[in-house]
DNA sequence: TGCTCCTCAGAACACGCGTTCCGAATAGAA
DNA sequence: TTCTATTCGGAACGCGTGTTCTGAGGAGCA
């Protein structure tokens, strides 16, 4: 940490502590308690120059509404991923339909962090079921992130439906005159070429997760 | 959601959506004015109802101590887990030192969510560098999340050194009387047998991570 | 020494905010 | 209907809590 003194260290410490294990800010003198500070102006001082600093957010007036951000000025914050079903090579990919954010059955998501979505909206999962994806480096059980769009850039790993064969697959997107280049994510293995028509893109995939064992 | 009034949901919809926006929870009046609820007394009476119901957790006679649960009574945190280095096949495997956890550098960790750590403690990430390891189905860049220990059970996945070798690698570990069987990950490729001794086990994959493009 | 800037102590002020009490609706059952 | 339990309205109480003011040490500097 440059240029902390190590009274706002350990203010900063035990800010992430607080907040991990009660799951809401502290108040100012909970801080001070915690940090043996004699004073809530001392704490509200150093809170000050953190907050000028950059590695917090306070809402004047509001009791306890400080905001840890990442020291860069941006906070870790995950939203929940609905898993809407599982991708297998012979079966339809599942769409997400227009509620499928709106009404969120909690049991079924996983967590992901703003890095998992680069920000965007509309991003759902998928879980891998078979061994069918091996080549596109994602395994039985895995979890993919995908961002909801029926488009894609050159080089995109997409979701792809192929009509023609009745299947699905997750492959990096090239388009090259009237045809399709589909390149496995492992390079090693050789790319699929169709036509345009034959591909439905269901989804740009934002990063694959494999929980081991 | 089962058996809760429609004001019941609307509380737990705007609790979601106000701890994700502001990163600290409500008051009762935030709650009241958010839902268009007559009375403090009203949102009081609905929170004791959803914290019997194991919705939310709350302390009492603090300002704001409102705590999401997951519905079945847990509630879906991250911790940073810090990038220690890099892993690829011809270079020594980064090890975590004791102060690894103590001393975080805020700059350069993944927040991992609990599902990925299993509860685990000493948990550190690596990422990946070169094609070396895509037989474990992982690609440059991608992101190993570890559990510090050196044993493993039969069938972990493990990141390893093979001492005679001087190589790094990560596969599934199991043990074959004096001899070791690497297998990887992609059960189409075959295994590596080595001696016990070749063999340092540097840490255990929980989970890999792959952010694409 | 005197000056200035940063940091800290202590206390007081004024809202913020959880709590509680009393009644009134409302709904369901007998 | 009448009784009872649930849910809601409105208001007041009192501690929680951010803020601010005043002044005191220290550190660096001429």
């Amino acid at each position: 940490m440059k240029g902390l003194s190590t009274k706002q260290q350990k203010i900063l410490e035990f800010l992430r502590q607080f907040i991990r294990q009660k799951d809401y800010p502290p108040s100012i003198r909970d801080i001070q308690l915690g940090c043996e500070i004699s004073s809530t102006s001392v704490v509200d001082y150093n809170l000050k120059a953190l907050e000028r600093l950059g590695y917090i957010r306070r809402d004047r007036e509001v009791s306890r509404a400080i905001e840890l951000l990442d020291g860069s000025g941006r906070r870790p914050q995950t939203i929940p991923a609905p898993i809407i079903g599982t991708i297998a090579a012979g079966q339809p990919i599942p769409v997400p339909s227009e509620d499928t954010w709106s009404s969120v059955d909690y049991d079924n998501v996983v967590e992901v962090t703003e890095e998992m979505t680069r920000g965007k909206e509309r991003v759902y999962a998928l879980r891998v079921k078979g061994t069918s994806m091996i080549d596109a480096l994602v395994n039985d059980g895995d979890i993919v992130i995908l961002e909801a769009t029926n488009t894609a850039d050159d080089g995109d790993m997409v979701a792809a439906w192929l009509k023609r064969e009745g299947e699905a697959t997750l492959k990096k997107i090239y388009m090259e005159g009237d045809r399709v280049r589909l390149q496995p994510a492992n390079e090693n293995m050789e790319p699929i070429y169709t036509s345009r028509e034959n591909v439905e893109v269901q989804g740009r995939v934002l990063t694959t997760i494999s929980h081991l064992r």
